[in-house]
DNA sequence: GCGACAG
DNA sequence: ATCTTGTCGC
């Protein structure tokens, strides 16, 4: 029985229970005890995982089973705002927590608290990250041979259910004009966490690739919302792409995750270096937009890279592929569930 | 000690 | 990414 039959073939790691992982850690922290944002995130296996640790808890039912109330920041201060800061300030006083005022709606612990900063639980993003390096090393960035005439842009938008909904627009790069799409909407499978995104939104970006193909709109390369190689492990979600499909990738951001800009010659154009890598592109067309930021995700070079989104701009911040996708994405919000092509 | 953190 | 009103400017 060969397993190229199967069609659910395994692509990305198995995904945790972040917050189940979360919550155990948390029952771990007794009264009389606090701990921290950063302690919790480090636990999961990376500390950047903190703002959303701070979200979560901040979310948590104050007539809960978990103890929210003893998860304050770095600095001592307490995160609850408005009246739950003094239901927060009490429950630590009932558990001989006393805290001070500092300043208006401004708290902060008795810096002798003890605090909790070791928890039992398995550091679960740490495959995450393992994956990701194994990823990076497969990808090629030297030049492609192959055609670029069409580009497809892909995107994802989140609706309030937690669907995200995801959209593919095929562009012919010569002509500049739309020649397709297809949308496909997946349950919400993992949050977002900088430096995880593809774990986020890849799932329904290879969704959308099968949907494009059953569409018979078969697309030379990709242009994705987000760093290729311009990421902390040099495997952002147009890397992960390209490494699990073997599809060639422009990632395009909005924002810069790692990396430092360094101008050139060219006012518009600053060359991103990491580390003492240089790995991606930031581009202000015209001047007049804030950047975006091109890097490879693997499949073409770096200089295809920057020339494909080049030409591709329209007048407007991004590239014709990505503005009409993310333009579709946030119209399928709105639509039905499931899949479907133009 | 302060800042930074794709979508 | 998403939640949201009016507002500044070509």
């Amino acid at each position: 029985m060969s397993g190229a039959s199967s069609s659910s073939r395994t692509v990305l790691p198995p995904l945790p229970d972040l917050n189940a992982d979360l919550e155990r850690r948390l029952a771990q922290t007794p009264p009389g005890q606090v701990t921290t944002f950063g302690a919790l995130a480090k636990s999961l296996g990376d500390r950047r995982a903190a703002v959303w640790v701070a979200n979560l808890v901040a979310a948590l039912p104050e007539n809960g089973l978990l103890p929210w109330h003893r998860v304050v920041r770095a600095d001592g201060t307490l995160p609850a705002i408005g009246p739950r800061l003094e239901r927060q300030r009490s429950r630590l006083a009932a558990e001989g927590v006393a805290s001070v005022d500092v300043a208006p709606g401004r708290a902060i612990v008795d810096p002798r608290a003890p605090r909790r900063r070791d928890f039992e639980g398995a550091s679960v993003l740490q495959p995450l990250l393992d994956w990701q390096r194994e990823m990076a090393a497969r990808i090629d960035e030297s030049p492609r041979t192959g055609p670029i005439e069409l580009v497809a842009g892909l995107d994802v938008a989140f609706a309030a259910d937690g669907r995200a909904c995801g959209a593919a627009v095929v562009v012919n790069v010569r002509e500049r004009t739309v020649i397709g799409s297809a949308a496909a909407s997946l349950p919400d499978p993992f949050p977002y966490i900088p430096g995880y995104l593809t774990f986020r939104e890849l799932p329904v970006l290879l969704e959308l690739w099968q949907r494009l193909a059953a569409a018979g709109l078969p697309a030379d390369i990709a242009m994705v919302d987000g760093q290729g190689r311009l990421h902390p492990r040099r495997a952002g979600i147009a890397s992960a792409f390209a490494a699990v499909s073997a599809v060639p990738t422009i990632g395009v951001g909005k924002s810069l995750l790692c990396g430092r800009p360094l101008a050139t010659n060219d006012p518009d154009l600053a060359e991103i270096v990491d580390d003492g890598e240089r790995i991606g592109w930031s581009l202000s067309p015209g001047g007049r937009f804030k950047p975006i930021y091109i890097s490879v995700g693997g499949g073409l070079s770096l200089d295809q890279a920057l020339a494909c989104v080049r030409s591709q701009l329209t007048g407007r911040r991004l590239p014709l592929p990505t503005h009409e996708a993310d333009r579709l994405s946030k119209q399928a919000v709105g639509g039905p569930v499931g899949t479907s092509a133009s």
